[in-house]
RNA sequence: GGCGAGGUAGCUCAGUCGGUUAGAGCACUGGCUUCAUAAGCCAGGGGUCGCGGGUUCAAGUCCCGCCCUCGCUACCA
């Protein structure tokens, strides 16, 4: 049995889950579990919230909150927004709550140094005394001393475009506090990326077939990759493991260092609440694993270089990407998704008002596979009346409310003389089939979401071709035989549908009769004429509903 | 400044290794149908593929230059 493990990027726990991560990372994985699992394979799902580093420190303090109710605070946002979507993982956790995250990260920086891959370095930085903190360069700001503007920050003069050296500022003022900062020497531990990309890991990215926008940023950047820091001087996050001495002491792991690591120490900690403490080896330390990472663009570095580095780095036998499917972005009114900003929306509100199943699919159909693509609510409206409304759920009440009608509501019968010329019109005549789930593997969730609909049509046309209302009257018992077809393509559809819109296709299948869960079905895959059909005639069909109500365009706000 | 992505129909987007008349959905127009959620089916109009050069028998696709948009630039899909 093919196995997987899943995972969605940790969300900064530092605002809202907004659209552009839901489409960028999230959505997709769930959709893509879904699909694997209902294919039959083993699936690993995880993700949950990046806790540390500066930026929450800086936020949770402006917010007068402790930094683990901070934390806590944006991490439940996070479930609380995927139990809106029925986005679902085996296990959302933290990388400041999981009870393993920070002996694993420590093992890693143990491991990765045992084997020569870290470089001590002792430098000089800014620290500001008000704040007692040493200060990222972002937090400083000073006149640049190229082209003299003022309020040049400590990477970049947004005038000029020179890159900074904080320590050259002759005015430096902590951005937090206003306040001069002053040079203080401290020492740090660097990834020394170039060596492990020299010693495997280079051939590894170089040989790897990756999507197509992340071929192109990998590639480059891999030319001159730097060493990385991957220590702070600062009290939240990862403390260091104790071989490193007094230097160590008041350090932490730097936030991207530690973040990834999350993947592996979520699924210890799942692991050993299902009682099972090493089983989280046979998915990350075996050979037979297939990882895959959903992220969004500005992540790429990170899955496809710095974190399969710091895997091989540990010798530790612990498996890499087979694929890291990377969105672009998805904007807003031509901007990007940002909260801080105020271009953006409550999504548990929007997904109250507008379905869990629509929103689903609209972000499905939409979504910034291979540029960025746009999110507009008058489409979202537009796709729910005519691809869903329109095409699939009245696809479903054409048929079964005709059944309830003239056949008492049960599956009607397939008489023998027309299965020959019924599975030719549906299975080849009446347009194109299309496996939602072919496309779904190969991480082209717009087409597969396409597919869903246009498998619909096919059923449309067949309604269209036959006019079951007229053979009625003409000719009964093909009109059964057909609408009996009907009853099995909606059986499929149900099924298409599940990975994508979970409620709908369980409705759609208790209106069908049954009262299993859809998403327990194998995947049906293509039908073809030998076995596709596998309704009893005669069995009772449940209540048919308008799947999906059509929504009313809200009045255009002034 | 550096790096990356993008500019294709009214809108949102596909376009593989360069290869017939450049595709889809929506929107629009016309016809058919009346089972169904004013839903369905069929047909049609609509494009100088950002601009200018070049390579080629052949360029949306490759090369050079330019314009514009967006993102990243080390905390944020």
């Amino acid at each position: 049995m093919a196995r997987t493990i899943v995972t969605s990027a940790l969300l900064y726990a530092n605002g809202p889950l907004h659209f552009g991560h839901i489409a960028g990372a999230y959505l997709p994985a769930d959709v893509y579990a879904r699909t694997l699992r209902m294919c039959g394979d083993e699936v690993l799902a995880v993700s949950g919230s990046d806790d540390h580093g500066v930026a929450i420190t800086i936020s949770a303090e402006k917010a007068g909150e402790d930094y683990a109710s901070y934390v806590a605070r944006w991490n439940g946002n996070m479930r609380a927004t995927f139990d809106a979507l029925d986005i679902r993982y085996d296990i959302v956790s933290g990388t400041s709550t999981c009870p393993d995250h920070a002996d694993l990260s420590r093992e890693f920086f143990s491991r990765l140094m045992e084997n020569g891959y870290l470089v001590e370095r002792r430098t000089d930085q800014l620290f500001c005394v008000a704040d007692d903190m040493f200060l990222a360069d972002r937090y400083v700001e000073g006149t640049c001393y190229k082209c003299g503007s003022e309020g040049a920050r400590g990477d970049e003069c947004p005038s000029c475009g020179t890159w900074i050296d904080p320590l050259e500022f002759k005015d430096p003022r902590c951005k937090i506090c206003g306040s001069t900062p002053e040079a203080r020497s401290t020492t740090h531990w660097y990834l020394d990326l170039p060596k492990l990309r020299d010693e495997k890991i280079g051939d590894w990215i170089r040989d790897h077939e990756w999507k197509t926008n992340v071929e192109k940023f990998i590639q480059n950047l891999l030319e001159d990759v730097p060493e990385r820091a991957i220590t702070r001087d600062m009290s939240w996050g990862v403390s260091l493991p104790p071989e490193v001495g007094e230097a160590g002491e008041g350090k932490v792991l730097y936030v991207w260092f530690d973040a990834p690591i999350g993947y592996i120490s979520f699924t210890k900690e799942l692991m050993r609440e299902r009682g099972t403490p090493e089983a989280w080896k046979d998915w990350w330390q075996s050979d037979d694993t297939q990882l895959v990472h959903f992220i969004g663009k500005d992540n790429i570095p990170f899955h496809c270089l710095v974190f399969p580095s710091m895997l091989h780095g540990t010798g530790d036998g612990y498996v890499l990407p087979a694929a890291v499917p990377a969105n672009e972005f998805y904007n807003l009114k031509g901007g990007k998704f940002s909260t801080s900003g105020g271009n953006a929306f409550d999504v548990v509100e929007f997904v109250k008002e507008w379905g869990v199943d629509t929103t689903r699919f609209y972000l499905c159909s939409t979504m910034p596979e291979t540029s960025d693509s746009e999110f507009s609510l008058e489409q979202l409206i537009q796709t729910a009346n005519t691809a869903l409304a329109g095409t699939i759920g009245n696809l479903a009440t054409r048929v079964l409310k005709f059944i309830a009608k003239n056949f008492d509501a049960v599956v009607p019968q397939l008489h023998e003389q027309h299965r020959e010329e019924m599975d030719r019109l549906i299975l080849e005549e009446c347009g194109p089939i299309e496996d939602p789930a072919a496309l779904v593997k190969e991480f082209r969730f717009r087409r597969a979401a396409e597919a869903v609909v246009a498998n619909a049509t096919v059923a449309n046309v067949f309604v269209d071709r036959l006019a079951p209302w007229a053979l009625r009257k003409e000719d009964p018992e093909k009109a059964a035989s057909a609408l009996n077809t009907l009853c099995e393509w909606l059986n499929w559809q149900a099924r298409w549908m599940a990975p994508f819109m979970p409620h709908k296709a369980q409705q759609l299948w208790e209106m069908l009769g049954h009262a299993s869960a859809v998403a327990d079905q194998p995947w049906p895959g293509t039908p073809s004429a030998e076995d596709w059909r596998s309704l009893s005639a005669g069995a009772p069909l449940g209540t048919p509903e308008a799947l999906f109500p059509r929504i009313q365009a809200p009045e255009p706000k002034a």
